[in-house]
DNA sequence: CTGTGGATTTGCT
DNA sequence: GCAAATCCACAGG
């Protein structure tokens, strides 16, 4: 029997395919820039829901004493909280804050070192409705309203920490993963990362050019 | 358009 | 105790 109009498509395209984890082993100021274009999707009760990634923020590990990132969780050694980002490359690190947000990010470097990319925003490409409905929004909101933030983007797809934190994202069967397809990314956009008092200089944040979903146009 | 307060976890001082 | 990798509602000009 058809599917109603309105149900979430239950499958991936047939073209995404898992990142490979040899490209997070990098450190993260390379591998930040290199997420942009690719896509986060997480398999919720009525199908997927993915976005493509439109805005990055690099952590530095505490073992760069070169540029120092006290704003980096990392920056005084592993607890409870932080614990995943001195784990293996490409898994979620998702954490808490301000009360209220979660935030997703994806760990990168080899297991020891803490380098992680925060994802600060996303534009919907799967899910689209069901995305703005996790969000309490109409399916008629802008599509630049649905995940134009960190805490926004775990909202949209339903991250949180209990179900997500230390999950990994490329290994190809997971209820969250990192994918990529044929998009090609235009222009890249660097500055300084957004709400952090130390280390506030550093050109760390990156996004696409342009793009409107990113989460200050 | 700008500014402010509230939601209430985590980890350092 | 307090500030933080945030967001939203609402007040005021």
């Amino acid at each position: 029997m058809p599917l109603p109009a309105h149900a979430a498509p239950p499958h991936l395209p047939q073209d995404w395919r898992a990142v490979g984890r040899e490209l997070l082993l990098q450190p993260p100021e390379l591998v930040a820039p290199a997420l942009l274009g690719k896509l986060l999707a997480r398999q919720a009760a009525a199908g997927w829901l993915a976005g493509r990634v439109v805005e990055v923020e690099a952590y530095l590990g505490p073992h760069i004493t070169a540029t120092p990132d006290p704003a980096a969780h990392s920056f005084r050694g592993i607890t409870d909280r932080n614990r995943v980002m001195f784990g293996p490359a490409g898994h979620a690190y998702v954490y808490f804050i301000y009360g209220m947000h979660f935030c997703a990010n994806v760990t990168c470097e080899p297991e020891g070192l803490a380098g992680c990319i925060l994802l600060r925003a996303l534009e919907p490409v799967l899910g689209t409705d069901a995305m703005a409905a996790n969000r309490g929004l109409t399916p008629a909101a802008n599509p630049a309203a649905i995940a134009s933030g960190p805490g926004k983007l775990c909202r949209a797809l339903g991250i949180d920490r209990a179900s997500h934190n230390g999950l990994d994202l490329v290994a190809g069967d997971g209820e969250l993963r990192l994918l990529e397809d044929a998009f090609q990314p235009g222009e890249i956009a660097v500055g300084r990362r957004i709400g952090i008092r130390h280390a506030a200089d550093l050109p760390l944040r990156f996004w696409l050019s342009g793009n409107p979903c990113v989460s200050r146009a």
